[in-house]
DNA sequence: TGGCTGATGCGA
DNA sequence: CGCATCAGCCAA
C-alpha cells in the first residue's frame, strides 16, 4: 500500500489537485470489506472566489464546517435528500477547497459493490456518478469528518501518471446558480475512460 | 424525460 | 418556524 500523505492534500491549488487525484485509487474498508476504484473523474471547488463551492463567501455551518479544517479530510453530505457524495478537502486550515469525485473504475471488492448497488453485474453505471459511486463504496453521511490517513477511506497512488493531454476539461455539473463561476473549466475527466458520469 | 427525495439554510 | 433549493438517479 502506498498511502498518499498528509503533503498531497494540504496544497494551495485545489485545481492541479484534483487533477492529480486522476489515477488515484480510493479504497474504503466498511465493515472489514475492502472496495476501491481508480479516479476517473473530479471536480474542485474553491473556498475563496467560488460561488459554487458550499463555503464561498466564508459560509460556515454545521454542514460546511469541516471545510475550514487542515487537508486530508472526508467532506460528505446528503444531496438531494437521497445521494450521498464524497469529497476531499484541501489546502491549509481556513481555506475550505474541496475536490468532489464524481466517478471511479472499480478495482477491489466487485462483488460488494455490486450487492450495494443491486446490481447483478458490472457495468459502467455500478459507479459512474458520485450519488452512485459512493454507495458502491459504502461512503456515507456518517464517514463526514474522517480522516484519509486513517484505514477506512483513504487514497493510493498506484504509479501510473495521468498525462495532462488526456484530460479533459469542463465546466462543472448542476452549477448553473454560481453565475460566472459556473463556467470555470474545473471538471476533470480521463479522455476515453469508460468510466466517467454520463453528464455533459 | 420526470418524478422522487429530505437535509439544509435561508427569510420571516 | 416554513419553504425553496439542490454538486443525482432511476424507471419509463
Amino acid at each position: 500500500m502506498n498511502k498518499l500523505p498528509i503533503s498531497f492534500y494540504t496544497r494551495e491549488n485545489v485545481v492541479i489537485i484534483a487533477q492529480e487525484l486522476l489515477g488515484k485509487k480510493l479504497v474504503t474498508t466498511i465493515n472489514g470489506i475492502k472496495t476501491s476504484g481508480i479516479i476517473v473523474e473530479t471536480e474542485a471547488y474553491r473556498g475563496r472566489g467560488d460561488r459554487a463551492c458550499h463555503s464561498n463567501m466564508g459560509r460556515r455551518t454545521k454542514r460546511t464546517e469541516i471545510m475550514y479544517h487542515e487537508g486530508g479530510r472526508a467532506y460528505v453530505y446528503l444531496c438531494y435528500g437521497v445521494h450521498h457524495l464524497f469529497n476531499i478537502i484541501t489546502n491549509k486550515k481556513e481555506n475550505a477547497d474541496a475536490v468532489l469525485i464524481r466517478a471511479i473504475e472499480p478495482k477491489d471488492g466487485i462483488e460488494e459493490m455490486l450487492a450495494r448497488r443491486k446490481m447483478d453485474k458490472l457495468k459502467y453505471s455500478i459507479t459512474n456518478g458520485p450519488g452512485s459511486m459512493s454507495k458502491a463504496l459504502g461512503i456515507t453521511t456518517k464517514h463526514y469528518g474522517h480522516s484519509l490517513l486513517e484505514n477506512k477511506i483513504w487514497l493510493e497512488e498506484v504509479g501510473v501518471d495521468i498525462y495532462k493531454k488526456d484530460i479533459i476539461e469542463s465546466t462543472r455539473v448542476g452549477v448553473s446558480y454560481a453565475g460566472e463561476d459556473a463556467k470555470l473549466p474545473w471538471r476533470f475527466r480521463i479522455n476515453e475512460n469508460k468510466w466517467v458520469s454520463p453528464a455533459k
